[in-house]
DNA sequence: CGGCGGCTTGAAGGACGTCAAGATTAGTGG
DNA sequence: CCACTAATCTTGACGTCCTTCAAGCCGCCG
């Protein structure tokens, strides 16, 4: 599945969810599991499809929603990576986070009922569109719906808490590499070698780090042999090393 | 209202909600406003009500749940001040906030089903236990009920995102203080003057700050005639000036 | 009154940011 | 396919904000 080509540079596809037929979702969605599972009558599931709007694409830059729109529908992630962004009211912009095929965004914008920051893609990306007002009328239906969207919820707010404690750049560094790892084997892409997709500038903001020293930081992990840069492209070769610096960050 | 002893010092009453009648709830409960408002057939309002169990008080230092204690319900703090914190697996704290009187806890425990925290009283606590299995039944009956929850939701992980950004200990400090300002107000009471319930170094903790920090920042806020500190009375001069420190951090 | 925990204040050190220069890559048009 | 430009990334030197360490202070309670 994945070649390496003569500059020893990793060719991997551009991960994409797929598309689902007419009854099922996307195998990588996170409302796969509300669906999928036997004893959902056929009508239910039906109507929650036919609330799904799949758009794309999306290029490199193009936003999804933006900041202070009015929230009307939440997004799951089908194809591509998506930067979550708030730009505050000095201009300064802080990345809230990154969001891979199968994941939702938008769930920050039901309380405020308009977005509170920017998604843009980071490369080519396509999206599920799911209006939220019907959402929450399906999820008063069928019990399953509601309680994924309850976790949906419940688990950002963990993913919110996670980067507010006080770390050192090494620790932040390595739980977000190996929280990448995780996200992508979770969607059954590999978990020791992925794409880097956004900019180094990005991966810092997000970490509160100066992109300097996130340059600094993953190369003394390389020096370690821990993991293998080529650019963009990230191979973790000692996840259980990353493990011992970063686990105070990542969930048990 | 308020008085001021000899010492100079405030006399408030503890914050605390009132306890509602048989119909109505807590005046500044978060689900107050669920089912106060007219229209909500009164057979559902006492169906919410019977699930509520009040309980306390709890004593400083007593905990209302533990981390990794099996989810079961959720907590809307009715008097005190509440702190919840996580330890990691080096026996390091980490203060994810203070919840005063009308405020929610344990909505982070939904998706993995255990408390990822502790929730700690840190003065004579009182609270309302709502089983959150009574709760998604009634969310599907109730509309409103539903609402809110997702609301709430939504809010805690805008709270958990705005101190995960990159900014100096004046600006967080001061958005820490106008941030309680705010929320003392919204529940009725005194919005310029209130008390630090909690100490000087779990304020320290929580803003990824040292004490130290946190002793040195309040002094030069008194210092610029901003506060006035005496221990852990507070009174807010110039909420202007903290405004334009904090407001990075705070919602527009 | 005396001990104890929380708070304050000062001095020194460290982790990370800022600044600046160069290297590498990507993008673009010929 | 190649040349040229711009953006991104890396690396080093230096500065700064905050922490750490240490000591003294204050209020509280036996």
């Amino acid at each position: 599945m994945n070649r390496i080509d003569r500059e020893g540079r990793f060719i991997e596809p551009n991960p994409i969810a797929d598309d689902g037929d007419d009854i099922h979702f996307c195998s990588t969605c996170a409302f796969g599991s509300a669906c999928l599972p036997a004893g959902v009558d056929k009508t239910a599931l039906r109507e929650l499809h036919v609330l799904v709007e799949h758009i794309g694409p999306y290029r490199a830059g193009a936003q999804i929603f933006r900041q202070g729109e009015r929230f009307g529908a939440i997004y799951a992630v089908r194809g591509g990576v998506v930067k979550t962004c708030v730009t505050d009211n000095e201009g300064r912009e802080q990345v809230l986070g990154f969001h891979l095929p199968g994941e939702v965004i938008g769930l920050n914008a039901i309380h405020p009922e308009r977005y509170p920051c920017d998604a843009v893609a980071l490369d080519t990306v396509y999206v599920c569109r799911f209006s939220f007002a019907a959402l929450t009328t399906l999820a008063a239906k069928i019990p399953d719906v509601q309680r994924t969207l309850f976790r949906l919820l419940s688990a950002d707010i963990g993913k919110a808490t996670a980067l507010a404690g006080d770390h050192t750049a090494d620790e932040r560094m390595a739980a977000f590499l190996l929280d990448l790892s995780r996200r992508y084997a979770e969607r059954g892409f590999s978990s020791h070698r992925y794409r880097l997709v956004m900019p180094r500038g990005d991966i810092a903001n997000h970490l509160r780090l100066a992109s300097e020293t996130v340059s600094r930081v993953l190369r003394r992990f390389c020096d370690r042999q821990w993991i293998r840069v080529d650019g963009r492209e990230l191979e973790i070769l000692d996840s259980a090393q990353l493990r011992t610096i970063g686990q105070a960050l990542l969930p048990e």
